[in-house]
DNA sequence: AAATTATACCTAAGATTTTTATGCATAACA
DNA sequence: TGTTATGCATAAAAATCTTAGGTATAATTT
């Protein structure tokens, strides 16, 4: 894949739904689940990953406690009640822009069907 | 519609794409283009197309000629034969794109499929 | 035992892309 | 006559992402 990364704009959305879905999760956790929703196709890079963490806790969306792991720290992020409002608008519009994108791609110059 | 413009990395594929089925168009043509396909939800902004066009055309994807129409001039591009070389794998990458996103949106915590 | 990979966090410089705000000009409409 | 539509363009600023570093422990491979 050449282009394993290319989200651009839905990072903090992807975040937040896997955040809604597993309760808490921490930042290494993301990229790998990710990874493997996407069968390796989509990469999210630490570089992108944890300022988009940052700022949504900083916008009050996220809030964060840190963990001793195996002797290794691990820092969990969970929706705030805030963030659990945001998710669903969020969702809603990344879904209206997948459909959109879906139109478009799929459009085909058909004169039965004119735009 | 709040986020009418959220296309992010994937506005030269689709103005590729647009040529590729229509032959030649000229800039204000694919706003409203985009306007129609997309029922008013997706609006291309001219700080945004123009640009890109530019350098669509600059890296040899697109040729342009200008023509006089109703006292107007219109800029018209069309693919080059290496932009539609390129505009094959771009819309094939911007489809694993729009694959990938469908997936995370609608992966359920489902306790049956560990991904 | 040493080197590499995996786990786990972080930041900063630079590139790219998009928004916002302009500017110009003609045609159509109210 | 003023606004909207058509048609092009650029430039500053914001937002987002890539690339490239840095630190540290655990596990695996050589």
């Amino acid at each position: 894949m050449k282009n394993s990364s290319l989200y651009k704009g839905s990072l903090t959305t992807i975040i937040m739904k896997l955040l809604e879905e597993n309760g808490r999760m921490y930042g290494y956790e993301i990229t790998q689940k990710v990874k493997l929703i996407t069968q390796g196709e989509l990469n999210i890079t630490e570089g992108a990953l944890y300022p988009a963490l940052h700022k949504l806790e900083g916008e009050g969306l996220l809030e964060a406690e840190v963990e001793k792991v195996d002797n290794r720290l691990r820092k969990y992020y969970k929706l705030t009640e805030n963030g659990q409002k945001e998710t669903v608008n969020r969702l809603s519009e990344l879904e209206d822009f997948i459909r959109n994108m879906q139109t478009l791609v799929n459009s085909k110059t058909n004169p039965d069907i004119q735009f």
